[in-house]
DNA sequence: GTCTATATCATGATAGAC
DNA sequence: GTCTATCATGATATAGAC
């Protein structure tokens, strides 16, 4: 049954036992016995529960990264030494995963619900590969934004990413928040509205007019100190 | 050592470390070791680990969300029959729970980010205990916000809803995604600044004009095919 | 490369003396 | 109510035959 496909079947399997239950609750067991694979095989390959669960994202993410650093290539050669349109940058970061999160067949919604779930709080041994991944990707995309808005302090455009971060991870991979707010009321399936809806919501945001941060007193509602 | 207390100390303990380790990686050893407890007492006042961690979410959870309901109460009434202005919503809203997150000392700082680790993919035995501390609340925020913004469906206002949810979650409890995207170039200590920046994004977010649904074409940047 | 069998360890839970 | 001691379970990892 098996063959050098093993290495393959395994990943799949993680991939997917992974988003289903967690990192930790997986166990190795679950994993191989998905895989139709021997329990050994795990550490055959891979050396490790770690060492597997990092190549698990190492296969997706790079890709991914890649991806939209090639799409805003693509569109500032394009647009010659003019700066982009601040929707347009979004479209390229964002919508490169809502796309993986889209493709139902091939994995890549079950991996992104994975990623979004891990991203926010990795554990130690992946950290730092995350950040390897990233770092680049952050700094090209806020560079363009800054370009894109001159008006906005680059802190404050690094904020927002962060806070459009928070709102893609719940819009692709928050289903169980998501019925926790409206409980049926809601259709996350139509890939192409959530898109559309994801995108006015994050560029109202990035636009929005700047916050006053002087020292004084900001608008707060007032809690009373009823147990 | 021991008194009544100790069930006190329990709690304290499991909310510290399962915000620092997680539910699952945190064990009863841990937190009777650092409550200075019995390894038994935890089944003795709790029953089980399950009860323990539902005790954990209760005693503040309930809390958080009757201020919630009092504020938005107390602003209605205010207000006489007349719609309140969807910033003033927010403040309540997210504003209680912000503050709830600023407490250094009470340990409101480390449940929120537990919470919003937990709030986003709760395991089994505690979903359903946080749709019935939500449901209500939800109705009444997302009730208010209707009468705030005629122009606005109901349907597209739960998604922001969630949206905002997710940039919330992302603001107080992300540290760890932070330090990806932002390296140590951003400070999220101050909890004044980041309630500013966070209202006046979400604000920008929920007014933004409304998505464009219709069935044809949503602008999305095209991929390549290229591996 | 793949398998069986097993070593080693840590967990949640509990029985029963005090 | 609190403690010690222990059980049953299930985990990762690996040794060694094939």
């Amino acid at each position: 049954m098996a063959e050098i496909d093993t290495r393959l079947r395994i990943l799949d399997a993680a991939e997917s036992l992974f988003t289903q239950y967690g990192l930790d609750a997986t166990t190795l067991r679950q994993i191989t016995g998905a895989a139709e694979v021997n329990l050994a095989a795990v550490n055959y390959h891979f050396g490790s529960k770690e060492e597997l669960i990092r190549e698990v994202f190492r296969r997706r993410l790079t890709w991914l990264n890649q991806q939209r650093l090639r799409e805003l290539d693509r569109l500032e050669t394009e647009a010659g030494g003019r700066p982009l349109k601040p929707s347009r940058i979004l479209e390229v970061f964002f919508g490169v995963a809502l796309k993986m999160a889209a493709d139902t067949n091939g994995g890549g919604r079950s991996f992104m619900r994975l990623l979004g779930r891990t991203y926010r709080q990795p554990p130690e041994f992946v950290r730092s590969f995350f950040a390897e991944e990233y770092t680049a990707v952050i700094a090209r995309f806020k560079a363009a934004l800054i370009r894109a808005l001159p008006g906005v302090p680059g802190e404050e455009i690094l904020w927002r990413f962060h806070f459009m971060m928070g709102a893609m991870s719940y819009a692709l991979t928050g289903t169980d928040a998501l019925h926790i707010v409206a409980e049926d009321a809601l259709d996350d399936s139509d890939s192409d509205a959530l898109y559309a809806r994801l995108m006015s919501f994050m560029l109202g945001g990035l636009r929005a007019p700047l916050p006053d941060l002087s020292g004084g007193r900001v608008k707060r509602p007032r809690i009373s100190k009823a147990a």
